[in-house]
RNA sequence: GGGCUCUUAGCUCAGUUGGUAGAGCGCUUCGUUUACACCGAAGAUGUCAGAGGUUCGAGUCCUCUAGGGCCCACCA
């Protein structure tokens, strides 16, 4: 900076946060202020940043995520911990593959017109065209990432970790390929694991079908071409003596079949009849009953959702259609003797089309989780990783303890392809599907210090995993969390984070949930356009609780701008008051007056209670504490009655040190206007022999 | 079916270990004091959803009730 120009061009009356904030993000890139110190006595401080998405732009939630993180990672590399915040851009498999088959449709075009490799070259130029976007929109944020660790998660070293865990869990029988039934999205023509299943409440006709002596309930008239067997309780009194026994009876083909009536446990007395048939093919509960009892199974439905020549007649139609149409027919031939039509039951969506999950048989790799699962328990339970807000223990507890296999084969062609994880094994190295993304993703914790790590020149893994700190949504707790919690205690032993702190969503200023469909999606950068990245930054942070989702507030951000000016215009004041005194020189401050004494001991109180505040997560409360002071305390109080003190020099050695404190001490939430004071601030004071000031994000925090 | 969570000033929300209610915005009155009108001074506003309990003391812990929200769930 100039030195002998004059105040007003140093310190114009407001601050205007898009004159100064890429210059000084520039400023820290450039000088290398976020790569971690070297210093090896400092505890270390490590965060990966939750990879955004390389298929669009960044949203307000990453950017409330992003202010969150910053301000902790801020806090430590202020404090002198060797602090690494590593950035990171993810493929998002089927995410980015439906957005990217959006763009192809309106261009008229398909993915099931092209091969499978045009179709991922096609996807990756697509990526990585967002990729550079989103990075420079990280960078916009003001997020302090250590740029020289950045990582994508279709890296080569990333697929080969997730090839080697593959290994590893095959090596260890905890990976299996087989042929069960699976969550089937028609629209996508991929497998589901059961989290990208939802689940909604409709109500349906319960068709009572008369099958000879024995009625059966259904709601899928259209699956009942091939039924052969009915199940009932082994102890239900009204059934006891068919049990064994086969009859023949008409069936919705008109042809008069073979039943026999067996017993399974997994039959509820109390529901409908207390009998059923069965379609193992299309129903999991079905399919394990045909499984006991080694009843042959058959397809009804294809991968389009249309039924097979099976149901003969009503071959080719779409399975929603053919539901009405067969319940017809079967009242034609009588053999619906009542419908219930008020029966509610819950069905299966496709999280992304919405259209109904269409149950499958299908071959596909699946992880024995129940291990996994167990040692993840256990650290949540021990504490080993400390869950911020505590509530969400219990909720991670939960879900770990009813785990079911977890299907990680998707027929989506952007992804980590299964095949080359055992060239030499004929299972895998046939196999077309590609992994579920939350398999990779699940490790990149670990991944990205492995890679950081082989490339020489710094022991990343060593010096910084597992990290110290995990900051996401609450609504990847299961997707994403409890996976990393897993891997890293499989593949190392121990959990990838010691903290996991989740975060609300962020919802539109009516409180309801932002969506694209909805319109009321909010961009962040238009609004740090408007208001600068400080100002939103604060805006944000302020009055949030974790895990609690909270509107987005313009008003709070606009109070932001205002404190961002606020700091500004002390900053200004501060060194109008200092005049031609070169801070470097002032005496120790001493408390003289009743204003000074109050003022010092505020001081002191709120770095203290900053302090306690960040350690333990509660960053929108150290927030508020240092508005409170500077602009109150500081500002109205302390300022008005310095320009009445007596003692000239003590009275700026107390605004200096004042000023000075609580520069670094709001510099973890209000990065930038804090680094442009820094930058300004006048005489010999911080400056190195050339005369250079230092930085700001470097400093270290007050003691006393 | 199971779990989590919320109900605090007109609005949006804070309130960490239990100790006589807070912020921002809004509102009222005043002030153009040479850091800032993206400002300052003074001020009004709450039986902290309801009922009961524990306690010397509860917005804060426990139970129940009412009403929101969220999540999980192989209910033919």
């Amino acid at each position: 900076m100039n030195t002998t120009s004059t105040l007003e061009s140093d310190f114009p009356k407001a601050y205007v946060a898009h004159e100064h904030e890429a210059a000084l993000y520039a400023l820290w890139e450039n000088n290398g202020t976020f790569a971690p110190s070297t210093d090896q006595s400092k505890p270390a401080f490590s965060v990966v940043m939750p990879p955004p998405n390389a298929n669009g732009n960044l949203h307000l939630g990453h950017a409330l995520e992003a202010s969150m993180t910053d301000a902790l990672v801020r806090y430590h590399r202020l404090k002198g911990d060797r602090t690494i915040y590593v950035p990171g851009a993810d493929h998002a498999g089927i995410e980015t593959q439906t957005v990217f088959e959006k763009a192809l449709e309106k261009e008229g075009r398909s993915r099931f017109q092209m091969t499978r490799e045009q179709f991922y070259e096609e996807t990756n130029m697509f990526v990585q065209g967002f990729r550079g976007n989103m990075e420079s929109q990280i960078r916009v944020l003001g997020s302090s990432v250590d740029w020289s660790v950045n990582r994508f998660t279709l890296d080569p070293a990333v697929i080969e970790r997730a090839y080697e865990t593959f290994r590893k869990l095959y090596a260890d029988g905890l990976v299996y390929r087989g042929e069960r039934i699976v969550n089937y999205s028609v629209k996508y023509r991929t497998a589901y694991s059961d989290l990208e299943v939802e689940h909604e409440e409709r109500t349906e006709p319960l068709y009572f079908i008369k099958y000879g002596p024995i009625t059966v309930a259904t709601v899928r008239p259209e699956t009942k071409f091939g039924d052969k067997v009915i199940v009932v309780h082994p102890d239900d009194p009204r059934y006891q003596q068919y049990i064994g026994t086969s009859f023949d009876c008409l069936i919705v083909t008109g042809e008069i079949a073979t039943m026999t009536v067996i017993a399974d446990e997994a039959i509820k007395p109390e529901f409908g009849t207390g009998a059923m048939t069965i379609t193992p093919a299309h129903d999991p509960i079905d399919y394990e009953i045909a499984q006991r009892h080694n009843l042959p199974i058959h397809k009804v439905i294809d991968f389009d959702g249309r039924l097979l020549p099976i149901a003969g007649d009503f071959a080719g139609m779409k399975v929603s259609e053919a539901r009405t149409k067969v319940a017809e027919r079967m009242m034609e031939l009588g053999l619906i003797e009542k419908t219930d039509p008020t029966y509610t039951h819950t069905v299966g969506l496709c999280y992304k089309s919405k259209q109904l999950i269409e149950p499958m048989l299908m071959p596909q790799w699946f992880i024995k989780v129940r291990p996994l699962a167990e040692k993840a328990k256990e650290a949540v339970e021990s504490g080993a990783v400390r869950v911020f807000p505590e509530s969400y223990k219990g909720v991670l507890i939960n879900w770990l303890e009813n785990l079911r296999d977890w299907n990680i084969s998707r027929q989506i062609a952007w992804g980590i392809p299964i095949a080359g994880a055992m060239p030499e094994n004929p299972d895998v190295a046939n196999d077309p599907d590609t992994f579920d993304t939350w398999f990779s993703s699940g490790q990149w914790p670990y991944a990205v210090f492995e890679a950081a790590s082989k490339e020489g020149g710094r022991d990343y893994m060593k010096e910084f995993y597992p990290t110290s700190l995990m900051v996401t949504g609450r609504d990847l707790t299961f997707l994403w969390v409890a996976r990393m919690l897993m891997f890293g205690l499989y593949v190392h032993g121990e959990v990838p984070f010691r903290d996991l702190y989740l975060h609300g969503m962020l919802l539109d200023p009516k409180g309801k949930k932002m969506s694209k469909s909805k319109g009321n999606v909010v961009s962040p950068l238009d609004l740090i356009a408007q208001y600068g990245t400080d100002a939103v930054r604060f805006g944000l942070l302020i009055g949030s609780s974790p895990a609690s989702d909270s509107p987005m507030a313009e008003e709070k951000i606009k109070g932001g701008r205002n404190f961002a000016n606020k700091v500004w215009n002390i900053s200004r004041f501060v060194c109008m008051q200092l005049g031609e005194q070169d801070p470097s020189e002032l005496p120790a401050p001493k408390a003289q007056t009743e204003a000074d004494t109050k003022i010092l001991a505020e001081l002191a109180r709120v770095r203290t209670e900053t302090v306690d505040h960040f350690e333990n997560y509660r960053f929108a409360l150290a927030l508020q504490g240092l508005h409170e002071f500077v602009w109150h305390q500081f500002a109205d109080t302390y300022i008005e009655a310095a320009k009445n003190q007596e003692d000239r020099q003590n009275t700026q050695a107390i605004l200096w040190k004042v000023l000075v404190d609580s520069l670094i001490m709001l510099h973890p939430c209000m990065s930038f206007v804090t680094e442009a004071i820094w930058q300004r601030l006048p005489g010999k004071w911080e400056k190195n022999a050339e005369g250079v000031r230092s930085i700001l994000a470097q400093a270290s925090w007050p003691t006393e």
